[in-house]
DNA sequence: TTGAAAGCGCTAACAT
DNA sequence: ATGTTAGCGCTTTCAA
């Protein structure tokens, strides 16, 4: 390997200080443009790249975030990163990735012995994890720059991005009602993740605002994963008045409905309808494809990571709580149709 | 935030000079056991992290890898990413991810420059884009530590982690074969993906073996999605004398497969046999379950890790055209059984 | 086994 | 608009 080209060379053959070198790759203004330009056509000469250590030392910034989960779907994960990455390439910070599964005390020291190293600026909490209180007082107590993505309720000093889980739902229920269901089902997602359970309330809500209740049967526990959808399924499908449609919190869930209904002979949507949450790419590819609520979480990642890049490179006023929304919408597909003729 | 506790503090509180509390954090040897406990208690005392930029800087090393992929599969890179961030975890290293979907050159060259301002050092380079000759001289010239994870055939001077497909493929037709199939068809995998279509070789060399030629309507082209299976499914299964099993080069092709299947009115494994290859998620939550090869990206992927580790860390004699194979494994579940009786 | 001194390649704070 | 001077907090090299 070569020698380094540094900023001194830089500075040398464009005959400036390197000082000015370091204002034009800063693109910091008092530069004039004849000189600007010399720097420039010296810098692509010796095809010169400031080196990332020395300027994280100097200026004491990593110019790297961190992102926290502990999320076993894989492509919740991956959305979530597509956005981070997104806003920090366009920036040009880097991002490093931690998926957890050590108890919260613990992840709260590893992230923070991290910190302290100067391996991140401050980083992006998804849920589960940012809605456990240890972590969130640790990192508080840190005072580590941190945002959060889909937190179950906003948290005091944490500048949140959300989405309508509760209308969503809402709406979804409505129109389920309005295709003529009556008995509709619900299967409720993991309690650890707050913002989840809000889409109970909103499906509550509905049948309310409808006259009517949910009765105690049809409203079961689930844990967000396929399996507990099939075992949902498998409760709801036996019993003497089965509904005749059910809303599962996410769609993995949804996809455990419909396994069951297809090994129990069922028309899906002829005799019963099913629609999930989320819209992952099982939702298109189970038979048939789901309805659904699309949750726009590449989005809300690129949305959490900017305002934490507002706060850790210090341009931005107060923005300690803020709380952003970005709606999620109803798709349409092939799961849902009017509940089949009662026989008496 | 309070001052930072720097290698000099540390010195100070246990009376050596930093050389020395340097010599314990690094864990070099010729400390004696007295001085290295005096430092340890004075780095715990002051809860002191050694600086990863001065240290990047004054070392020349970023003590990160960089991962790139360019794979729609969220859990395929879920995988390789849980495998790479182990080992790396496991030695202090740091992962920056890059997923691309640019033209080959601009992201030979966006990691090129990624390189030179020392922001990693090396890369890990996953199907498709380690079977790209253009990238691969590209990094090749500039020097840059690469290892390789299931390349289609082996690089030189790249060491690389492969898997024996033609082998798995293999043993999975004679697995059906062995049930009593005999009008076996193959949905072939995305062409760029040298990987997969060894999947094929496999395939075709078993039938071969028993005495039997694959018929040219018999095997289908498809590009590893689950809409492809669907096509091909339904190519398949329009035929005047359709397969009675149906052998996907990946399981999200399977999946499609069966889902076709099921709208068509077939039992699986009853009227038709359908079996993937991976080992993804979809493969357990699609109904019926899918027998299928698991394939150990993990461990490949950490295994790469370790390779590139030990060559950014210089202790390793020349691994230059090292290849390591790990086994993919069958994985029997309830998609294939005993073919139809046949109707004459 | 230990230490002193000289950087690593930038930015910050202050001149001019 | 541009330059000068100190560091940032470590590792490296060489000496003791």
């Amino acid at each position: 390997m070569s020698e380094r080209v540094t900023i001194e060379d830089v500075a040398a053959l464009a005959r400036v200080s390197i000082k000015t070198v370091s204002r034009v790759i800063n693109e910091e203004p008092n530069v004039s443009p004849l000189t600007r330009d010399k720097v420039e056509k010296a810098i692509a000469r010796l095809k010169f790249r400031p080196s990332r250590a020395a300027k994280s030392l100097a200026s004491r910034k990593a110019f790297t975030v961190g992102l926290l989960y502990d999320n076993p779907c894989a492509d919740y994960v991956a959305n979530v990163q597509a956005g981070v990455l997104d806003e920090c390439e366009a920036r040009g910070y880097d991002l490093i990735v931690h998926p957890r599964s050590s108890p919260g005390y613990e992840l709260a020291r590893e992230v923070i012995s991290l910190y302290q190293q100067g391996r991140f600026d401050g980083v992006i909490l998804t849920p589960p994890l940012c809605d456990n209180q240890t972590i969130l007082a640790a990192l508080s107590d840190e005072g580590m720059p941190t945002t959060l993505i889909a937190p179950g309720t906003p948290v005091a000093g944490f500048p949140s991005v959300i989405t309508d889980d509760d209308r969503a739902s809402f709406d979804m229920t409505k129109y389920l009602l309005s295709l003529g269901h009556r008995r509709i089902a619900f299967v409720s997602g993991h309690p650890a993740h707050i913002a989840v359970q809000r889409r109970t309330t909103g499906f509550m809500r509905a049948l309310l605002e409808s006259g009517l209740t949910a009765s105690a049967e049809m409203i079961v526990p689930g844990f967000n994963s396929f399996a507990c959808g099939v075992n949902a399924g498998n409760r709801l499908l036996l019993q003497e008045n089965p509904p005749t449609a059910i809303f599962a919190a996410n769609d993995e869930m949804a996809a455990g409905v419909l396994s069951v209904a297809h090994h129990r002979g069922l028309n899906v949507p002829g005799d019963l309808s099913v629609v999930g949450f989320d819209d992952i790419p099982i939702a298109t590819q189970s038979w048939p494809p789901l309805t659904t609520i699309v949750q726009p979480i590449k989005q809300m990642a690129k949305r959490a990571t900017s305002l934490l890049l507002d706060i850790v490179s210090g341009n931005t006023p107060s923005l300690q709580d803020v709380v952003e929304e970005i709606p999620s919408s109803l798709v349409h597909r092939k799961s849902t149709a009017q509940p089949p003729i009662v026989r008496t």
